[in-house]
DNA sequence: TACTAGTAGTTAGTAACACCAAGTAGTTAG
DNA sequence: CTAACTACTTGGTGTTACTAACTACTAGTA
């Protein structure tokens, strides 16, 4: 992935975790493969692995280990209220962010084509 | 600044700083008080200055020192064909990033709602 | 004169985050 | 028994915005 992309996905890719948890819990192996099919193929496992540690412990979500058919067991993380005010938060903030960067490429376009 | 904020900004402010400057060359102090003007109230000057640092030792820009009216000479950045370069990839890494997240943002929406 | 405020840029150190590489461990198919 | 898939962990790296302090020049004011 091109470098801009792992910078930019800084503060924005636990933001996109956190949204991904909203009604529905999962397990980290799956948010990796839900964030492929997303079109973010290139993030690294590590990546999601270290963030969900780190979410759990900022008491974003609650943990249950399930046993798997398939593999070891699961760390299934879900969206508590602490992690559900911060997604709110991130939604005003991406929201401020883009909207602000919108008017810049705008403006762009209109000094490119005069 | 909230935190968040602060981590967003890791690989867009380089964006905005170049989208600023399309069109129009700009010193240090003057993109800080334009960015301030376009909401961003709270970015450090400091970082301005190391950013600016930084994309000139990219290549991104190109620098001319000017004598002010009032204070030290400015260092006077205007943007250069590899700093176009780098711009336009920055919009198609943006675009990207954007379309995805707005499309979580809608999807969210709807299961906040049943 | 000395002091403040505004202008303009620099430097050193810190924290957060995504990355890579390598590893552990369990299951299933060849 | 070896490879491939599932599932998670750990240690170290580079990039970036932050803070705080500093230099330096000008103009207005007590």
């Amino acid at each position: 992935m091109g470098k801009q992309m792992t910078e930019m996905l800084k503060g924005t890719l636990e933001g996109i975790v956190l949204a991904l948890l909203t009604g529905k819990a999962a397990y980290g192996y799956e948010i990796t493969t839900l964030l492929r099919d997303q079109g973010f193929t290139d993030i690294a496992e590590g990546t999601v692995y270290a963030l969900l540690v780190r979410i759990e412990q900022k008491g974003l979500v609650d943990v249950e280990k399930r046993p798997s058919e398939k593999g070891p067991p699961r760390k299934v993380y879900s969206l508590n209220g602490q992690g559900r005010q911060e997604l709110e938060e991130f939604w005003r903030t991406w929201s401020f962010l883009a909207e602000r960067i919108a008017q810049l490429h705008i403006t762009d376009h209109i000094k490119g084509e005069k």
